[in-house]
DNA sequence: ACGTATTTGTACGTATGTATC
DNA sequence: AGATACATACGTACAAATACG
């Protein structure tokens, strides 16, 4: 089914769009490979750019991982550990900048949460790996 | 100063660096405006793309808001306020996918709080607008 | 108020490099 | 070695929103 050329939507949101429902609806699931970027290409008619601006919305979604010479696939959605702040604790929350998710070597669209001690001491986890209760 | 072509870090990440190292250091500040991107086009002697791509990376680093006809300005972090979780809230983090994006009108890289109550309800925040307290 | 220039957005094309299979 | 697949980076053209004189 290819795009709606006529649409107000964006040639490469409504492709985004309909991974991001593919995933929804499970046609896609975690671990799966996406199809390549020129089969996307064929599938929708469109060019490589516009594709990869999709895809590359995905990524910082963290809907989907992408690695050179092998392609998409769909991340696995993070356990989520319980964390219950002490007293004098505080946690912010912001993106990474892309050196620090280098280093860290954490994926595009994963969110930081900074705890800060009483002593000045802070720790740095994945936000989406978290639940924070009362 | 141009781009180092010879570097191991890709040009437009060179780009992205700059930009982050001119805001750090007070260059740019938040709501001045940068160059446009024909300026940085010529600046750093690269192609549009190349510009366009760390325009991009900054944007979901939070660090930058772009609009059309107007241009790129570094943004200004949100006021935070202090969050406590009540007994029985808990809250999870993640990042927003462009459609809520846009029905919200938040910017690109602002991480979303979701806060559930016992009863079922949840309420929506910008995760960085908060610092979650023990 | 209007037309023009500026600026970003979309979309396509090509070429080359590099990692993986 | 070869095929596949993504990454970088250049180019072009036109559209759309804004800013300006």
């Amino acid at each position: 089914m290819p795009v709606n050329r006529n649409s107000d939507r964006y040639v490469w949101l409504q492709i985004a769009d309909k991974i991001r429902d593919d995933v929804a609806a499970g046609v896609l699931w975690p671990g799966k490979n996406l199809p390549s970027e020129a089969q996307l290409q064929g599938e929708f008619g469109v060019g490589r750019e516009v594709v990869r601006q999709a895809l590359c919305l995905l990524r910082f979604e963290a809907l989907i991982r992408t690695a050179r010479g092998v392609g998409s696939v769909v991340r696995t959605p993070p356990e989520k550990k319980p964390l219950k702040l002490k007293r004098g604790e505080t946690a912010t929350i912001r993106m990474t900048t892309q050196p620090e998710r280098r280093d860290m070597e954490w994926d595009e669209g994963v969110p930081m949460l900074v705890v800060t001690r009483t002593d000045g001491s802070v720790e740095i986890l994945q936000a989406d790996t978290v639940v924070l209760t009362g």
